[in-house]
RNA sequence: GCGAAUGUAGCUCAUCUGGUUAGAGCGUCGGGUUGUGGUUCCGAAGGUAGAGGGUUCGAUCCCCUUCAUUCGCCCCA
């Protein structure tokens, strides 16, 4: 028999107290950008009826990638890989008593069967902010300015980071009508757009090519120009005209109008492909080291009506984690984050007793005390409070027992006090 | 699912082209300097070298298999 392993299961982490404190400053940011737009916290089951994701996506992709199993009644269920079509089936559920439009969001952990590597792990945790009942740009901006709130509460400047935003509606328009390209051709053709970065130009010219097949002259040169777009207005004419270009002109203008000014439009934004109707956007890491998408989101108007009679439109966007981690390391972003003990009590010689009764005192004032009743030396209990990262040390000895005034350290600014009980209180309140 | 790199103490790494009982720093634990600083002094514990097999008189080192981690590809709902 082998010993058991002391790893996590693969593509999980541990959170061990230093990590969680990051992960809560992560979800303390996430929390109040969305309740400063208004947006309600909600919550939800981790397990779904398999079909629930079926229904959106390929079968081959659920059935690969979703944690699933088939419980005790024959039910086949899965562990949530993402929240939109949950929270689609919660609005669907009471969609005539909401009241629209309903901004709804939700910090919860997820899982996915892939290969791990950097930024992408099995089980992830994530920030869901969705908008429904709201058609126009004004629920697209705000997607879009609420992500940018996010960004800038973390303490990133519009430099560290791009905006990408694209329209699903124009995607189409431009690969079936502007290029000519059939359902399966455009497939293919948005799957290598989506892939330009990543392959050298003249791989992506053979590929094109091959995908056009004998129209390849001509497309070939309309892609070129396409890939020089870098404003709606370099936009050929023909494609001008689509109305989701006016769309998406009335939602740069509520961008500029919010302050947002480092969003660029991009004709080979794909993201996702799957349910998107509308305006998709990726937040994409301008850092050298971590260049690739943070997050992103979009409009996507198809999915409660799944589960319902009438359709409810709806944008959302979903930062992961990980990559906000990530994003937060590489710009040294990251708070020093210390312990929420504010205190170590340090009892020297046979104090523990009396060390006990203060500490109840302070608990009792509000403030979190840890007693130290091992009875080591002092140096030694002072290693533990600098390890702990406790800002404040309080010796109890023989003499402050018999004095009522205790010596206090405040570790942070290295600075020695002698005070009694409510000074104490006073001092480490700040 | 495919490819590449890496697995030696809790952590970071040594061990010269295969050769006695595999070492160091940090960390941990104990003790000293009779109640204060992480970077003081002394000491200790801690390893079947990821696992299994092979080649060899002899393997941490070479070969095979397997597992794990990391980085890519695919995919990314």
């Amino acid at each position: 028999m082998t010993n058991l392993s002391t790893q996590p299961y693969k593509g999980t982490r541990d959170y061990y107290p230093e990590d969680k404190r990051i992960q809560n400053y992560i979800f303390s940011v996430w929390h109040k950008v969305s309740k400063s737009f208004g947006y309600e916290e909600y919550g939800a089951p981790m397990l779904e009826p398999l079909e629930v994701y079926a229904a959106k996506s390929g079968q081959e992709i659920v059935n690969e990638q979703t944690y699933s199993f088939t419980d005790r009644g024959d039910r086949v269920v899965a562990i949530r890989p993402e929240m939109t079509p949950t929270i689609s089936r919660m609005v669907a559920a009471r969609r005539q008593e909401l009241a629209y439009p309903a901004r709804l969001y939700s910090v919860a952990n997820f899982m996915r069967y892939e290969r791990p590597q950097r930024g992408r792990e099995r089980e992830f945790w994530q920030l869901n902010v969705d908008i429904f009942g709201a058609d126009g740009s004004n629920a697209e901006a705000e997607i879009i300015i609420l992500s940018s709130y996010i960004m800038k509460e973390f303490g990133a400047k519009s430099a560290d980071y791009t905006i990408k935003i694209n329209n699903r509606k124009l995607i189409d328009f431009t690969m079936k009508q502007y290029l000519g390209l059939d359902d399966g051709q455009a497939e293919a053709m948005i799957k290598l757009f989506d892939r330009k970065d990543k392959i050298s130009s003249q791989d992506f010219t053979d590929q094109a090519g091959e995908i056009l097949g004998d129209q390849a002259e001509t497309g070939l040169s309309k892609i070129n120009q396409l890939l020089s777009v870098a404003k709606i207005a370099d936009l050929p004419a023909e494609i001008r005209d689509n109305s989701s270009v006016e769309e998406i002109s009335q939602m740069f203008k509520l961008l500029d109008q919010s302050g947002v000014d480092n969003y660029i439009f991009d004709i080979t934004l794909m993201r996702g492909f799957d349910y998107y109707t509308g305006m998709v956007f990726e937040v994409n890491d301008n850092h050298p080291d971590n260049n690739r998408a943070l997050f992103g989101g979009g409009r996507y108007d198809g999915l409660v009506g799944l589960f319902g009679a009438e359709p409810i439109s709806a944008v959302g966007m979903a930062p992961g984690g990980t990559m906000m981690e990530n994003f937060l390391a590489v710009h040294e972003l990251l708070p020093k984050l210390r312990s929420l003990t504010n205190v170590y009590i340090a009892a020297l010689g046979d104090t523990v007793a009396e060390a006990n009764k203060i500490a109840s005192q302070l608990r009792a004032a509000g403030i979190n005390a840890e007693l130290d009743f091992s009875g080591r030396k002092l140096d030694k209990q002072l290693k533990v409070a600098f390890k702990k990262e406790i800002p404040y040390v309080l010796f109890v000895g023989e003499e402050e027992v018999k004095t009522g005034v205790y010596a206090l350290k405040d570790i942070i600014n290295s600075n020695d006090f002698k005070l009694d009980f409510a000074g104490i209180v006073d001092q480490i309140k700040e």
